[in-house]
DNA sequence: GCCGTTATTATGTCTGCACATATTGCCCCT
DNA sequence: AGGGGCAATATGTGCAGACATAATAACGGC
């Protein structure tokens, strides 16, 4: 056990004891002191190792009171949002892009709502569609604060409102979504599928501080998952 | 600034040099020494701070060569996993279960193939229905490995097989996926919705190690939202 | 001029110590 | 017996110094 220290090895170590229920759950566990002891470790050692077990929901720290084994561990998955043309190359597919639709609109309620926005506010409107292979793979349908700084003069025809976004705008805060949608005819000819075809999609409001930047829709094709490892 | 620190403060000051393109996308950023120096505390409050913006997915650091911005940052939004019954709980809503199903039957291939088995193994096969409010809220489909230990006299009609992992099983590693599902008349029915309608569904497979646990599909009543903060 | 070796450098981590902070539980006073 | 205040305690965070590690840049031999 010594020589082998590292602050992941007793981060394993005390993961391995909680699945042999040597600290079974809602229990404590000897403190940070304690435990620097055993492992002839520094006490900040043994602290950085338990900071990532509880922000993996595996332990439950409280100050004066101790370490616990969480009852009811709530797992956390962590999904990556890559744009969506990296999205498309990952998967060994070439990406394609086409602007649908552009124009300055009042923004529909639902939208006003998700961004807190004043009713009659006018927004960018953007529809395009997103190519994997010459392949329908998703569609976005936009809407942007057209006092977004920087926004004047960009040409989304040629980059996408996604990638223009997270490459000038990016480290903004919000809300994701996740839900399933049928496809109404619409929908149904843009993505290449039938109408009433089960659908993934994705809503996204995102905000620099207090400031609506924008709301999305991304609608992918039938058949789409998403991933991530727990 | 001084008398202000703590690596939460040096995080956000970062994270606003990067916002207001002090520091721009791609660039390198002063190494920790420097930081430190700048900010007068010592190097591992500085790099605590950095170590934080790396994890978020802001910047990209790299032995030697130093930290940089992200170009194309990955943003990462974290959903959290709970038990069911506290899913529904949280809504608001009375929980409720209902066990449909309980056998032994040779997995079928999809399962076989998420969980690496021989074909023709024998698992326990349940499924139930979770209620909100005394409705339909979530149909569980599951695949069980009979030897997971302590499973033998366990009654899935009284607790689900979800919240009994939970509670002995926990800890444990996989995958996690969402997609879109049109809902057949027997999914129909269950869930009390319309046939064709289009349902959101998640998988899950699990392992303890390289054994596996179990595969789950939930697949949600209508209209269901699954969202997380970014 | 090319390629392999070596030195440099920024990050990654650990130690030991210190003080801050949030609770909890005890003690004392009423 | 009950309630309020205080001290004990475990975590949270900070500092200065050290060594480990990986990746790059500089160097030297062929």
């Amino acid at each position: 056990m010594p020589g082998t220290l590292t602050w992941q090895w007793i981060a394993a170590e005390a993961r391995r004891r909680v699945a042999v229920r040597q600290w079974p759950p809602g229990s404590r566990i000897p403190d940070e002191a304690q435990l620097a002891a055993e492992f002839g470790c520094a006490r900040a050692t043994v602290n950085r190792a338990l900071r990532e077990l509880a922000a993996a929901g595996l332990l439950v720290r409280r100050r004066r009171a101790g370490s616990f084994v969480a009852e009811l561990p709530v797992r956390k998955a962590t999904f990556e949002i890559q744009v969506i043309r990296q999205e498309i190359a990952a998967r060994g597919l070439r990406p394609g892009y086409r602007l649908l639709e552009a124009a300055s609109l009042p923004v529909p309620a639902p939208v006003r709502d998700l961004l807190g926005l004043a009713p009659g506010t006018p927004f960018r409107h953007l529809r395009a569609l997103h190519l994997a292979d010459d392949r329908p793979f998703c569609l976005e349908d936009r809407w942007l604060n057209p006092a977004t700084p920087g926004l004047e003069g960009v040409d989304f025809a040629a980059v996408s409102a996604n990638e223009w976004l997270v490459r000038n705008r990016p480290f903004s805060s919000g809300t994701i979504a996740f839900f399933a949608l049928a496809a109404d005819p619409g929908l149904a000819a843009l993505l290449d599928c039938r109408p009433g075809e089960a659908l993934f999609a994705v809503e996204r409001a995102t905000f620099a501080g207090a400031d609506p930047i924008t709301a999305v829709r991304l609608t992918y094709g039938p058949g789409h998952r998403v991933t991530a490892p727990i």
